[in-house]
DNA sequence: CGTCCACGTCTAC
DNA sequence: TAGACCTGGACGG
């Protein structure tokens, strides 16, 4: 399931199934799972969801009770709880009655109906993970889709930052800066604006400074004639190019949000939809390469200065 | 049967 | 800059 627009999808689905039950007891880890125990007892709570960039969070609110001493004397929870999700590689949230129960629910939270159902998070590989009273992690970006302000002043504040060293392909999986890219949204991004994937971000980010291009381009446009076709005349295209990339980093998710399905989810039936969507990833036609992390970058053209030699 | 590949982190040499 | 962590689907012999 997951980048962050398969993550906020998932919040979108534990409010909206979860909307109204009440769940109750105690929350029940699978034996093989090695993520911590959730220690969190109620006879009624709810559950909601929120998400940032590559990660969800669940709160569970206690409801009122009619006889706080007794809550209290069973351990039972009276305040809220926040369990803070990574999805590694196959994560993903289900609500289902306890018979359809998937296989591989790590993690499961049981409904007070009779029969009652579970929401379970479901992670076939198990690189996901979970953490009671959690926070978000410390230093990963804001969020590209729900905080996008903040995160283009991020990027913007720290340009100097050997991080942007790097490849911009390699630089868009940094969560540090650009929490919810994953590995098809940095294909999808630099393909829609022609970008190498493998030109030094630092390049792509702060544009052409150096002053000599900029005189270069003066006199071209100077000599056309006054009505210059472009919006912004001598701010190097480059500059041009780094706001249509974080725009992008911003609007291209949202654009799978917005499809409605599920994101990138190759078992389910609306999956088609999300394939059709995709315009570089994994397209017949496309170039992919490994990157210096041995992750596939996929991308048209030329893959620019910075892409790794041999094999 | 086997090998390769997959939406991502992590930590260890 | 490797590997480790995992399961399972696709595809080759």
């Amino acid at each position: 399931m997951p980048e962050g627009p398969e993550l906020h999808l998932a919040s979108l689905y534990v409010n909206k199934m979860c909307n109204g039950v009440v769940f109750t007891g105690a929350v029940r880890k699978s034996e093989v799972s090695k993520n911590p125990d959730v220690p969190f007892i109620c006879e009624a709570y709810r559950i909601t969801a929120t998400s940032r960039g590559k990660e969800v969070r669940l709160t569970l609110t206690p409801m009122k009770s009619d006889d706080p001493k007794q809550r209290v004397k069973a351990g039972q929870a009276d305040q809220p709880m926040d369990i803070v999700f990574r999805f590694g590689m196959s994560g993903y949230f289900r609500f289902t009655t306890e018979d359809e129960l998937p296989k591989h629910a790590h993690l499961c939270f049981f409904s007070k109906e009779k029969p009652c159902r579970v929401l379970s998070f479901v992670d076939v590989r198990r690189f996901g993970s979970w953490q009671p009273s959690g926070v978000w992690q410390p230093g990963r970006g804001p969020c590209i889709m729900f905080e996008y302000k903040n995160f283009s002043l991020q990027i913007l504040s720290h340009l100097s930052d050997r991080a942007f060293d790097r490849p911009i392909c390699e630089v868009l999986l940094n969560q540090k800066y650009f929490n919810g890219i994953g590995n098809y949204l940095r294909a999808e991004i630099l393909f829609r604006l022609n970008i190498p994937p493998f030109v030094p971000a630092r390049k792509v980010l702060e544009g052409l400074e150096s002053e000599d291009l900029c005189d270069d381009e003066k006199p071209v446009k100077n000599d056309t004639n006054t009505k210059v076709k472009e919006a912004r005349p001598e701010t190097s295209f480059i500059t041009e190019e780094s706001g249509d990339l974080l725009r992008l980093c911003h609007t291209v998710p949202l654009e799978v949000v917005n499809l409605g399905g599920k994101g990138y989810d190759p078992e389910k039936a609306d999956y088609s939809e999300f394939e059709a969507w995709l315009q570089c990833y994994y397209v017949d036609g496309m170039k992919s390469i490994r990157d210096h992390n041995g992750r596939t970058m996929w991308f048209k053209g030329d893959p620019g200065p910075m892409a790794p030699k041999g094999t």
